[in-house]
RNA sequence: GCCCAGGUGGCGGAAUUGGUAGACGCGCUGGAUUCAAAAUCCAGUUCCGCGAGGAGUGCGGGUUCGAUUCCCGCCCUGGGUACCA
């Protein structure tokens, strides 16, 4: 099949080195530098032995493997090729042509998925032909081999058993030399891997550092010509076409068999009208059932098939794009969305530049987050844009999960057995809608309901006469009946509340089961902050004016600082947390002044934007004007305090607090702290061997 | 196997540069108010111990006056990935 595909592995390097001056979890970029797979080591030529004991060594054949350990070179007992290597049918010999052409055959009978499910299954077969040895020119055996893959590197590989747990393994299956080159190592039972030790029996690395000697052996492969340093990386070049109908159409059309790309004036080409979404009798994508789908190269336009002639009229391209040929844009289309004839404005671009923040699922590493940086790249070196990488920073925010309850069936069918016998027989579990399960105990007339085919079946329930379910935590899915919709907490406790509570359960990365335990104290928090501003049995609209206590002042700027931070490092739970305690503290003051309140509505609206709406209405303001609000300023002379709880601790252990002024100076402090007669409990008698002062934060007694 | 993230009360979690472990909330216990309930308020709540006190951040070591935080080894959980030479 003829598709389209885009060079990605010409971006390989770049993506790979870009991920540093990204702010992404260390998880995101280890995925993508996994994905990229950078190796480095040498290609190293192998000359065919052809004929007789003793001849020219020099063949026409050459074949090429690629190692990252060069330093083992003198290791090497065989040389194994992919089935699909081009060089197999040419070298295999007479004797051997048959078993061959049988392996190849089962070889290309599996799929790449049970080449790599059936790692353990070691297979191969012996070609008949050999390769000379490039530095001690000795005979090595040539097999094929499927754990040798035609896609990466060079398709061959030199086998040096000791070093490398498959080729000690295909040496040990089919009972070929393992050789040990590496000092003072014992390799009978398994390969040596590590990349520390000592290189032996092998000439001039003898001796050597493995790390010193993969240098060396390089500089010998170049310096002979045998080879050289080399740089591979697993990424694949992407596949940009896909047999469907919904996809953008490729501006192509085919003259005498080759494509040809429609010049930009004439885009774009709009998807045809097709009966139905199917691919064609003959194997088509979809779009070979549309009737206009050809190019006319004298009106530049879209036309009937049937107007084919191959000298005006050509057929077009049938695939269509992939998802990705969106989604790794869209963010800069954003910018300019009614540009008709620029994808976006250079200027435009360069104002709003990349992304900012990008909120999004690992899940994505791979794909889409791989995929949009090399476009962007792209972009960037044609010059359409400034910046090389679209996402600067990102968050990846955990999933909330579900709680799933189970009930367990017999493996006969119609017997269901409760949580705590079910181990007393033979049972699955199988998923229950958790609307049918209050507290684990379910409702078994509405199982039954909910599962006609249960609906005779026999119930082993609990000693209490209760049925109690499992459960699991999980992916919240249909599929498994524990979708919690957000509705009814709305309805209950509103939606200010329930986006609060969100942000309260914990940090944004992590992902948590679903519990609504705890969100009634959200839901206190925000009616205790309403009432600051409402007095008196009857909860009316009251606060005082004038100048704030000095108290208030200290709650609200304190508030403000650590809100603040906490925006900036994304950090809602606490967050939500100091606004609580703001609130506890003006609620002990008694504090409902009008400076305080109003600062303290416009820092809370972003994460209870009604409540706050109507508290700054009522405060006096425009409706629907907190937005523009200005964010209250942070004011360090407020927080100042003229003493400090300084802790004393013995050897590290908290045990007396004292207050101190703050002004006091390391020697002061210790003068005083030496007076106190509290600390003879804790010396027992001893004099302190030494004392450490910190000002600001803590006293320690060394005893 | 390899790579990454994480492991703190009954629970969700906090501790931003090594400096008072358990902020804030849930739950629980006791009390006030109420005919009663809801709501609200007050006090308590890491564990052991009546107490004085002792122990304590997955386990075992180390560095330090001082370690949830840094270093070494191990265990467990979650995620990614795998004949990649």
């Amino acid at each position: 099949m003829r598709q389209w595909s885009m060079r990605i592995k010409a971006y390989a390097e770049r993506l790979l080195t870009g991920l540093e001056t990204l702010d992404w979890t260390d998880s995101v970029k280890d995925i993508q530098r996994n994905w990229i797979g950078k190796s480095t080591g040498c290609s190293l030529f192998f000359s065919l032995w052809r004929g007789t004991e003793g001849e020219d060594a020099s063949s026409e054949y050459k074949i090429e493997v690629f190692t990252t350990r060069p330093d083992t070179v003198f290791g090497v007992s065989f040389v194994v090729l992919a089935p699909e290597h081009p060089l197999v049918d040419e070298i295999t010999t007479e004797e051997y042509k048959e078993a061959v052409e049988n392996y190849k055959k089962a070889a290309s009978l599996k799929t790449e998925r049970d080449r790599q499910s059936d790692v353990k299954n070691i297979t191969g077969q012996f070609t008949g032909a050999y390769v000379l040895h490039p530095f001690t020119n000795e005979k090595v055996q040539i097999w094929i081999g499927d754990y040798v893959l035609a896609s990466y590197g060079t398709g061959a590989v030199m086998a040096v058993p000791c070093g490398d747990q498959r080729d000690w393994d295909f040496a040990n299956h089919f009972n070929l030399e393992i050789k040990n080159i590496f000092e003072n190592v014992d390799i009978s039972e398994s390969a040596y891997t590590d990349k520390s030790g000592k290189i032996a029996h092998s000439d001039f690395l003898s001796g050597l550092e493995i790390k010193d000697a993969m240098k060396k052996a390089i500089e010998e492969i170049e310096k002979r010509g045998l080879g050289k340093g080399k740089t591979n990386y697993r990424l694949r070049d992407a596949v940009f076409s896909r047999q469907r109908y919904w996809g953008e159409p490729f501006p192509v059309y085919y003259k005498d068999g080759l494509p040809t790309i429609i010049e930009t004036q004439h885009l774009p080409i709009i998807l045809p009208e097709v009966e139905k979404y199917l691919p064609t009798e003959d194997g088509e994508p979809p779009l070979g059932n549309a009737k206009t789908w050809a190019w006319d190269t004298t009106k530049n336009s879209v036309v009937s098939n049937e107007l084919i002639d191959n000298k005006n009229v050509f057929p077009l391209e049938l695939n269509t794009m992939p998802g990705w040929a969106g989604s790794s844009w869209y963010f800069l289309r954003y910018m300019d969305a009614n540009n008709e004839t620029e994808f976006v404005n250079k200027e435009k671009a360069d104002y709003w530049k990349s992304v900012d923040l990008y909120i999004g699922g690992s899940e994505h590493a791979t794909g889409h987050l791989l995929y949009a940086r090399f476009w962007n790249m792209f972009l960037f070196d044609q010059g359409y844009i400034s910046f090389a990488e679209p996402f600067q920073k990102m968050i990846n925010q955990g999933m909330i999960l579900g709680r799933s309850s189970f009930v367990y069936r017999t493996l006969e069918g119609n017997t269901i057995v409760s949580a705590s016998k079910k181990n007393e027989y033979n049972t699955i579990p199988l998923h229950v809608d958790i609307a049918l399960v209050d507290n684990d105990k379910l409702d078994i007339e509405g199982f039954k309901k909910w599962r006609s085919d249960y609906a005779d079946a026999e119930f082993i329930l609990e000693d209490d006469g209760t049925y109690v379910c499992g459960h699991e935590v999980e992916k919240m899915s249909k599929s498994k009946f524990n979708v919690q919709t957000p509705d009814e907490l709305v309805e209950k406790f509103g939606a200010d509340t329930l986006r609060m509570y969100e942000m309260f359960l914990g940090p944004i990365e992590q992902a948590k089961p679903w519990d609504t335990k705890g969100i009634n104290g959200v839901s206190n928090f925000l009616r205790k902050f309403w009432r600051l501003f409402h007095q008196g049995a009857d909860y009316a609209f009251e606060i005082t004016e004038g100048e704030p206590t000095k108290e208030a002042l200290k709650t609200l700027h304190k508030t403000i600082q650590k809100v603040t931070a906490d925006l900036e490092r994304f950090s809602f739970n606490t967050g939500v947390s100091n606004f609580m305690i703001a609130c506890n503290e003006l609620s002990d003051q008694k504090c409902n002044n009008r400076q305080i309140l109003t600062d303290l509505v416009v820092l809370l609206s972003p994460y209870a934007p009604h409540i706050c709406e109507e508290l700054w209405v009522k405060l006096g303001h425009e409706a629907g004007s907190i937005n523009k609000a200005t964010y209250p300023k942070f004011n360090e002379a407020y927080l100042v305090s003229d003493s400090f709880s300084y802790p004393i601790s013995f050897n590290g252990k908290v045990r007396i607090k004292v207050d101190l002024p703050s002004s006091m100076n390391a020697k002061e402090i210790e003068d005083h702290v030496m007076g106190m007669s509290e600390l003879n409990k804790y010396l027992e008698g001893k004099q302190p061997k030494k004392l450490i002062v910190v000002p600001g934060r803590i006293v320690n007694i060394v005893v």
